[in-house]
RNA sequence: GGGGAGAUACCAAAGCGGCCAACUGGGGCAGACUGUAAAUCUGCUGGUGAAUACCUUCGUAGGUUCGAAUCCUGCUCUCCCCA
């Protein structure tokens, strides 16, 4: 269940609640990426602790190839295997359908992949991503999609919409003839395509909002499309999605993607930038943005970011952290990815509490400035 | 004291007459990364220049040659073996 809690009178932003039944989830969010049942480098208690992670995500396609389904069911589901008691959401593989675009091949029926860890073949349908969501036991499961790259032509994106469609239809009868495994209630989120064309996108709204499901998902951007482009797609869709359920921008991003999308109405959000990047030594600041790797940070005693809250944020020095990052040391990687997130989350946090006093656009400006500098 | 091997750019190490401003690693410098095949990948790394180019380099001083990091001679230094 979805409730809102205060919208913006300047534009579409707003805050919210959506109950889940490992708890409830404060929005805006941010949710951080756990690919394979660990969020890269960050413990969860952690997540859970200070920086006060309600959520992060799994992936289908990656805890499915390994540790492998029997082995998620004997451990009784992924809450249990990885020690989370709060919300996971789970990606079907549709983004693998995009990203592995070299080794799958698509049908109607589904999507055959080779498997990255040992070329064994593998088929992905609508119906066994559902299965395979409710041995992991996911809170949020979404429907197996296809994420189509940028740029599209316009009749293979119509193409592709369509089969996403069909793949939701029927991924929502198996949703609805199959129950949790694991007795506690699971949502089922649609994906909308449609890649940059705004007709589709329209159509694929209002098929998602047409769905009932409790929440509904953006797919198919920050695939390589100027950020304009992705903001233009997501006031068409977010025109359409019913007021009263979250929605959720797939895959973004940095940080201006971020609140620029949360002004247009966006919901929850996720990305592998704060730790993926972290670990090639990305860092995003109150101040900025700054590649630790720089020579200019040698000597930077100053803590890596005095306006973030977290510990590691505060504590340890820019030098460092560099010293760590630039010997390759698996610590460098942790506290870069520790600080990242709690960053990330500081802002939506941030964000959530400017909706509610009632001057986020101001505020937004103001972060965005700073932000865009590089350090 | 006798015999042998070697000195190449920040380090290591190839090259042994022209295709060499010099392979390749490492290090250094910078960049990329958006529902994670990523603790990964890319570029640069003698000087000046946007570039054709020009200038200065392969221990050192000479020499041979149209042309030398590469061949010859002296010197300096390093390492190994035998006494």
């Amino acid at each position: 269940m979805f409730t809102i809690r205060a919208k913006d009178k300047e534009c579409k932003a707003r805050t919210g609640v959506l109950t889940t039944a490992h708890g409830d989830i404060l929005t805006p969010v941010f949710m951080p990426v756990g690919t394979g049942a660990t969020v890269k480098g960050v413990l969860q208690r952690d997540l859970a602790g200070e920086m006060d992670a309600r959520i992060i995500l799994g992936n289908t396609y990656h805890l499915y190839l390994r540790p492998g389904t029997e082995i998620l069911k004997s451990a009784g589901g992924l809450h249990k295997f990885m020690n989370w008691d709060r919300a996971l959401l789970t990606d079907s593989g549709g983004y693998q359908v995009f990203s592995l675009s070299g080794i799958r091949q698509l049908s109607t029926d589904g999507v055959t992949f080779r498997s990255h860890i040992d070329g064994s073949k593998h088929l992905f349908t609508p119906e066994n991503t559902i299965d395979i969501q409710r041995i992991i036991g996911a809170d949020i499961m979404m429907a197996l999609d296809e994420c189509t790259p940028w740029p599209c032509e316009y009749k293979a994106a119509k193409k592709s919409m369509y089969l996403t469609h069909q793949w939701l239809d029927r991924a929502i009868a198996r949703y609805r003839e199959t129950g949790p495994s694991w007795g506690h209630n699971q949502y089922l989120f649609p994906i909308i395509q449609g890649s940059t064309f705004g007709d589709l996108r329209k159509e694929s709204a209002e098929k998602a909002a047409a769905s009932g499901m409790e929440g509904m998902a953006i797919g198919g951007l920050s695939v390589g499309e100027p950020a304009e482009e992705m903001y233009g797609m997501i006031e068409v869709v977010n025109a359409i999605l019913p007021e009263e359920k979250p929605r959720y921008l797939m895959g973004v991003g940095t940080p201006a993607n971020i609140l620029e999308s949360i002004e247009r109405g966006v919901d929850m959000f996720d990305c592998v930038m704060p730790t993926r990047n972290g670990r090639n030594g990305m860092l995003f600041t109150t101040g900025g943005i700054i590649n630790i790797r720089n020579n200019k940070w040698a000597n930077d005693f100053s803590p890596i970011d005095n306006g973030c809250p977290s510990y590691v944020s505060r504590t340890y020095s820019k030098a460092y952290l560099r010293h760590l990052v630039i010997s390759g040391e698996m610590l460098g990687a942790q506290i870069a990815s520790m600080h990242n997130i709690a960053f990330y989350l500081y802002l939506v946090a941030e964000a959530r509490k400017k909706i509610e006093d009632g001057d986020f656009l101001k505020w937004k400006k103001e972060v965005l400035t700073k932000l865009s500098g590089r350090l």
